[in-house]
DNA sequence: ACTTTGAACTGAGCCAGATCAGTGTCGCGA
DNA sequence: TCGCGACACTGATCTGGCTCAGTTCAAAGT
């Protein structure tokens, strides 16, 4: 598979058009690929010798663990996405990386990372705005959980995902398959279980939104982006930054 | 002033060993020097021409508002913070950047950033480092906002906030001088301002800080740290990881 | 065919934190 | 010196979301 096929390189490419010399770099980089299985961690808190991925096939959560037990879900990363850039950057992982479904990955050693930005210095350029757009979504992803309620939180969340998988092929305006449990999506939203429950019900009740049987269906685009006051700024991009 | 005494130079200096070259390089992004009042916006959502600094001098907040009027405040920033990073990478911000007290700081313009990440490449994986470093906090943040009570909530925020300015020498296990008041606080811990007043005064009757006058005193560090379950291993990092 | 398991789902009661409606105090400009 | 705006602070009341203690349902195991 050439670099120009990955969803990696395509995320990149939006950025940072890419020259030759960069698309096969970013190539080596996918050599070591490795399957995970579901709901063993990848990466662990603490973990000082973690490597970096690049999520090819499947679902992870990042996520922290408290001392009291309460987990909070910081991303759902799905296929295209860099995992664990921070880990490797600071030698020691500040969270835990976890597979929701089986997952395909290929591991990027510090030392390559570290090489191919000195040999191809754009892609830094251009992994530094791919973990910037990161970092927007965990920075909407805080204001949501600061200062919205339940159905705002929830309904926002959908969209979000929606909008993301979108980019790489994987869902349309319409819906979208998503594997994620109730209780999962309870530990992203910062909410219990029990009333994660009732929101969806309100929601498919409302005729916006039907998240069942691992299949999400938005019935009311409109009103539900109304609702969870959605824009999609934050995900968007019109063309290379850097010629 | 010289790159080396800057404190932003300092904190890329903790991760890259500079070079003389990266050095001037820096010293370069700080020629347009520019003043700011307090509360009239830096950047504001949604604006496409704005430019990213090198805070010098004062606090600035950055922050977004939802629709109904609520705002959550992402992240306060302190002297050698960069800012608005993100907003000059997607060419259009995505949040807001208000001054907490008098600010100053050197303008960077999206040209000359890019410029200088072409020229020295390592620069450009030190900002990343930088930003991942950002980010760290947010994502403690929303843990925070997540998963913790208001009174670890708020310990957690106060220590934070300590360690960062001892990391510039502005504060001391001890204390330190904090001109932020109790809405802005409550706006950057998603609680209302009439709960962050009385969570600051069991605090205080407790015995384990003091936010008062512009002061933060700490009369408890171990007590402190047990109850907001802080690790500062994000903020940490021993010795440049490239050479 | 039966049990086990795990996720989805429900109702009742409770509490952390919000909202409302104030009072007190300082600093500043007219 | 008066008046006004920011900020700190308080008590009373309300409520969103949590916890507890279950039930239902489907899939997998024996």
């Amino acid at each position: 598979m050439t670099a120009l096929q990955t969803p990696f390189a395509r995320k990149l490419g939006a950025f940072v058009a890419l020259s030759d010399d960069e698309m096969s770099a970013l190539d080596r980089l996918h050599d070591r690929r490795r399957a995970f299985p579901v709901g063993r961690d990848m990466v662990h808190q603490g973990q000082t010798d973690s490597s970096a991925y690049i999520l090819a096939e499947g679902w992870v959560c990042s996520y922290k663990l408290l001392s009291g037990g309460a987990r909070q879900i910081v991303d759902f990363q799905i296929p295209g996405d860099f995992l664990g850039l921070r880990s490797v950057l600071f030698r020691t992982a500040d969270h835990n990386i976890e597979p929701v479904t089986r997952v395909e990955a290929s591991e990027v050693l510090v030392e390559d990372l570290l090489d191919t930005f000195r040999k191809t210095p754009r892609l830094a350029t251009a992994v530094l705005w791919a973990a910037s757009r990161d970092e927007a979504m965990v920075v909407e992803h805080l204001v949501g959980i600061g200062r919205r309620d339940a159905r705002e939180r929830t309904a926002h969340f959908l969209l979000e995902l929606g909008a993301r998988l979108k980019l790489v092929g994987l869902g349309s305006t319409s819906g979208y398959a998503c594997p994620l449990s109730q209780s999962l999506l309870s530990d992203a939203l910062g909410l219990s279980a029990v009333h994660v429950n009732r929101v969806l019900r309100e929601l498919r009740e409302d005729g916006l939104v039907t998240f069942q049987y691992g299949q999400v269906e938005i019935h009311d685009l409109d009103r539900l982006v109304k609702l969870a006051d959605f824009d999609m700024a934050y995900l968007d991009h019109d063309g290379p930054l850097l010629k």
